[in-house]
DNA sequence: CCGGAAGTTGCGCGACACGCATAATTTCGT
DNA sequence: ACGAAATTATGCGTGTCGCGCAACTTCCGG
């Protein structure tokens, strides 16, 4: 068994029954350690109490993950990558803000708004606000590809998909903090939404730089 | 004494002798970490290494640091507060692709280049990303309100200043990761004002918007 | 159905963050 | 300039934690 973080998403990828229940593991080892987190606080939440809650041993729990911070983040991270990837499943020719808003209506459909108090725990505490960032910034990735298949430019030579990849997840990473704010009633996918269509600009800008 | 991290920048700002001796310590101690981390990479890093490097216990290195992680990146997130500080000491009337050019000239005035090896560890090592970025990410306060500054609007109401903050501190961060790649020999801040200027169209949109 | 691969578990070690108590040092009022 | 008060440095002990190692168990392919 690795924590490669790289296959932590790939799981599922190839095999069978074995790559499923490792996922299955993963998530409930996940689950577990946010569950706990947010019912006794994150300082009160002992690694054996998470193994036990997911029903394995605690050393297994570090063979899946090396620290609170990254269990408890996963789940997010995920999401996250989720909403990266179907992005980038979307057809080129969709513009960019219109493709982004329905990848996010596709991973939250049905289901309901994010949990303010999980996003509050991932901002305030300064342990996990590190994984927290990590994992946004991982999206970046995808979203860059995304980005460069509309435009036509090359990432590795140009700056600007990445930078604008980078823009966009800044901009939901505020979006979120606004979104936190107790007056604020607006579903979290509009001030996502409005938030980059704060940047846009800098999308139509090159747009038009490049015709 | 506290490890606050509010306190680090300040730690100069009002008694004398006590506090100048203090942030002292704080800088020895970041920056006998950074050289042993540097030297035998950050695995063989004994925290009693850090604090016998630094002329100090190991028990005052943790009153001072609660991390390797946080001693190594405090160089690193004090200079980009620096930055963010004389940011917001330019004249509001000057455009801000300008004024952070200063900022940076102003930083990196008469020093070298910005150490590449460094860099490149805070990326690729896991355990200093997460530090990295959320050293990033405390800029952001600063320069939105620079961007408010200019703009007039009210950060607290509207997206806007957070979202154009966020959105350069990331461009400066994509920026860093393309100038760490071999091939470019442009200065740093050449790249990073490229950057910049990409998402400045962002900017320039907003102020027709409110005119 | 069997042999190897992959996953799980227990044990133990090295390291670390931090509370607490004590000594050393700086600051400040007079 | 002197002594009390506040602040800081240090030593020690404790509770965790991450992970290497070596069994043991479960799963997969032929």
């Amino acid at each position: 068994m690795t924590t490669d973080i790289g296959d932590q998403l790939g799981e599922a990828g190839r095999s069978g029954l074995r790559a499923r229940k490792k996922l299955a593991t993963r998530e409930a080892l996940s689950r577990a350690a946010l569950r706990l987190a947010l019912e006794r606080g994150l300082q009160n939440v002992r690694v054996d109490d998470i193994a036990a809650e997911a029903g394995v041993s605690p050393r297994t729990y570090n063979n899946y993950f090396s620290s609170r911070e990254e269990a408890i983040c996963f789940l997010s991270v995920q999401r996250a990558q989720r909403i990266g990837a179907a992005l980038r499943a979307r057809p080129p020719e969709e513009p960019l803000a219109e493709a982004i808003g329905h990848a996010m209506a596709e991973e939250y459909a049905g289901r309901s708004e994010p949990d303010k108090v999980t996003m509050r725990m991932f901002i305030s505490e300064p342990a996990l606000r590190g994984e927290y960032l990590k994992g946004l910034t991982a999206v970046e990735g995808p979203l860059a590809e995304a980005i460069a298949a509309r435009t036509g430019t090359d990432p590795e030579r140009d700056l600007f998909p990445r930078v604008l990849a980078a823009a966009v997840t800044s901009a939901a990473r505020t979006a979120t903090r606004h979104y936190l704010r107790t007056e604020t009633t607006a579903p979290f996918a509009a001030v996502v939404r409005d938030a980059i269509e704060l940047i846009a600009p800098a999308a139509r800008a090159h747009e038009g730089r490049r015709a």
